[in-house]
DNA sequence: CATGGCTATTCATATTCATGACTAGCATGA
DNA sequence: TCATGCTAGTCATGAATATGAATAGCCATG
């Protein structure tokens, strides 16, 4: 019951169809939730059954036509209730986390790699979110942009994603690089 | 398969019973991954099955008995089979930033005490992360210990528990303050 | 001396999430 | 012009995760 909410969220600012969404939701933008294509569509026919958003159709010439979908009434008072909910805390669920745990066990080079790639793929989405935000907000600063903006709510998530991708790549070259000297030192020995 | 992978992480330094597991697994200590008790035991007995584990009853006049488990050769080379693998990138999936994502359309009020409640989460977390790693290192000072000692690997996935609730906390506070002024001008209007 | 909580685990069921396979037309580049 | 990739979606199935409910003796607290 949580994919519910943030299919409604995403389609809070903005129509989109449900490609569009799946989009949102792949790797790139979703800064708060992910889910795969599948999931989206079977999503959006249930939301649409509950009456919680509608879609109409766009006939288009060139390509496949599409629906557009946008939160109904319902579906805010939804959201509404949902917020009301004490949310329960997050965690982190990271296969690479589970490796490194084993780090005194596993063969270390290979872990090395794994962190490198995954220190680069967090690299590369820091520079998407940064772009993102730069986008949301204009030539306002930040202070400014938050304090009287219209819709803080997309740039409160990225700023999250962006710590949290940071944060990630921080620790990957830390970690990293303490297994790399301590192979060194057990080299020379 | 990946719950597999986080029980032979967890039981690689030290024999624990299913219930200990769950206990590691539960809030306290499961900087890398987090599951039910009843994922555990059933785990477990999978894990028994193939042979990637072992088991030995302990028996117990005051209380239940209860049987401990260790990690096979096999289970070793299960690990390092995954560790080889490419891991997947990890997304924060999180209730509280879907309802921040949906900020500018529901009610404020609930939104800033929800994301003071997770504030005041994230930083009990942060003391008792914080104490593990000082009972983990010891006397030594982390350079120090990240360079010489034994087992680092539970240190390391500790390490980005800390910052992701550092992360956590001082995200809900910018939040909430971000939140909490809109809320003061609007109102003063 | 009753109540609730902790150890220790199991069974069954429900919900959610992920995977693979498939359609079909248009556009783009080699 | 052949192959690849993008838009726009659907269907079926499988794996993973969560939830609810039980048992049963011991221990501490009021």
């Amino acid at each position: 019951m949580a994919l519910r909410h943030a299919v409604l969220a995403a389609l809070l600012d903005e129509e989109l169809s449900g490609y569009q969404l799946t989009k949102a939701f792949g790797l790139g933008v979703a800064n708060f939730w992910h889910a795969q294509p599948q999931q989206l569509y079977a999503e959006l026919t249930r939301l649409e059954q509950d009456g919680l958003v509608t879609g109409r159709e766009v006939i288009q010439d060139t390509r496949p036509n599409k629906r557009l979908f946008r939160v109904t009434d319902a579906g805010l008072a939804e959201l509404e209730r949902f917020t009301a909910l004490t949310a329960k805390p997050s965690f982190i669920r990271d296969d690479l986390m589970v490796k490194v745990q084993a780090a005194d066990h596993v063969d270390t080079g290979t872990l090395i790699a794994q962190l490198a790639e995954r220190s680069t793929f967090a690299e590369a989405k820091i520079g998407v979110l940064d772009g993102l935000l730069r986008t949301m907000r204009g030539d306002r600063t930040e202070e400014e942009f938050l304090r009287h903006g219209e819709r803080i709510g997309p740039y409160l998530t990225c700023l999250r994603g962006l710590a949290f991708e940071r944060g990630n790549r921080d620790w990957c070259e830390r970690a990293a690089t303490v297994l790399r000297e301590r192979q060194g030192a057990h080299d020379r020995q």
